[in-house]
DNA sequence: TACAAGTTTCATTTATTTTTGAAATCTTTA
DNA sequence: TAAAGATTTCAAAAATAAATGAAACTTGTA
């Protein structure tokens, strides 16, 4: 039934594949790095990098560099296990902290930076620009609000 | 000062560009779909489609396409001026309604899709193959969590 | 109705991103 | 420490996405 054997993979895994695609797609992930979280999200047990390899027919260089993405996103976890060489990889199953990654990692060094960058243009319009001052002062409220809506935004998806 | 008369763009109005291109990004929206939501939310008066290709050089194309995502997305709002033949387009400043695009017409969608791949696939599952019920079980409650939080979120953004 | 202005469409070109795979590097063990 | 195994890096190739601009289409005007 399962053909953890050979290198094909089952309909149902396929479908998964083509789900966690998609929604990777949404972030603007690579469809090869999409397919490795898929297919250690389907695995019963922890998989090397040559088996995801075979797996899914892709070269060392995207499994490489897929699964170091992963891991920084903490969506996959690296095992070194004791007497064995290679080292494996689980997915992370938890929703919140496959999010967390996404607010903390992305989102907030993004707001931050551009508060920074609308004080910077704000110092630098004369206040007679009523115009451009009211502009900015707009784009400062989105600001505010987005940065109290993030801490809200993981809560919502907690266990 | 302002330059409304030429194509050049005040400093503070190339630095909002760049804030916009970079936030278009995130969602991975093209780059001159960003610059003209920009160029239109700098704007005093609403803008004409040939003006746009000119202030921000990019071809009548460009400029038709990124407008007609932009309408549909809520961002810009076409307006019919009598006795002026050429459509006018104006920003849209509130971001509860820009986030209620995202939200409805992207998101959603997404889930809905979402849930009757995942009961599709389920059904096409043995319930003896416990590992991938589960699998898909879990899945499920992802989607849950996302259904439930998705209407707060529009909350969080409100004026 | 014919003409002209305005806009959209879409095949082609250009730019960007992703993948590959072989060489370089790092790691383990004999 | 040498040799083999495992992993990473990165230049080049392949795939994908975005922008262009001229032709087709639409709409208003004389």
């Amino acid at each position: 039934m399962t053909d953890s054997a050979t290198n094909t993979l089952d309909a149902w895994e396929l479908e998964i594949l083509d789900l966690f695609v998609g929604i990777f797609e949404t972030f603007g992930l690579p469809k090869s790095t999409a397919m490795i979280y898929g297919i250690l999200y389907c695995a019963e047990e922890p998989m090397l990098q040559e088996e995801i390899c075979q797996k899914l027919s892709i070269s060392t260089g995207s499994a490489s560099q897929g699964l170091k993405l992963l891991s920084t996103m903490g969506a996959v976890h690296k095992q070194n296990v004791p007497g064995q060489r290679q080292s494996s990889y689980k997915a992370e199953y938890s929703m919140r902290r496959l999010l967390a990654y996404v607010v903390d990692a992305q989102l907030r060094p993004k707001l931050r930076n551009g508060k920074e960058r609308l004080s910077q243009i704000q110092s630098e319009i004369p206040k007679e620009n009523t115009h451009a001052q009211q502009r900015i002062h707009t784009l400062m409220t989105w600001q505010k609000k987005a940065d109290r809506a993030l801490p809200v935004i993981s809560t919502l998806f907690g266990n």
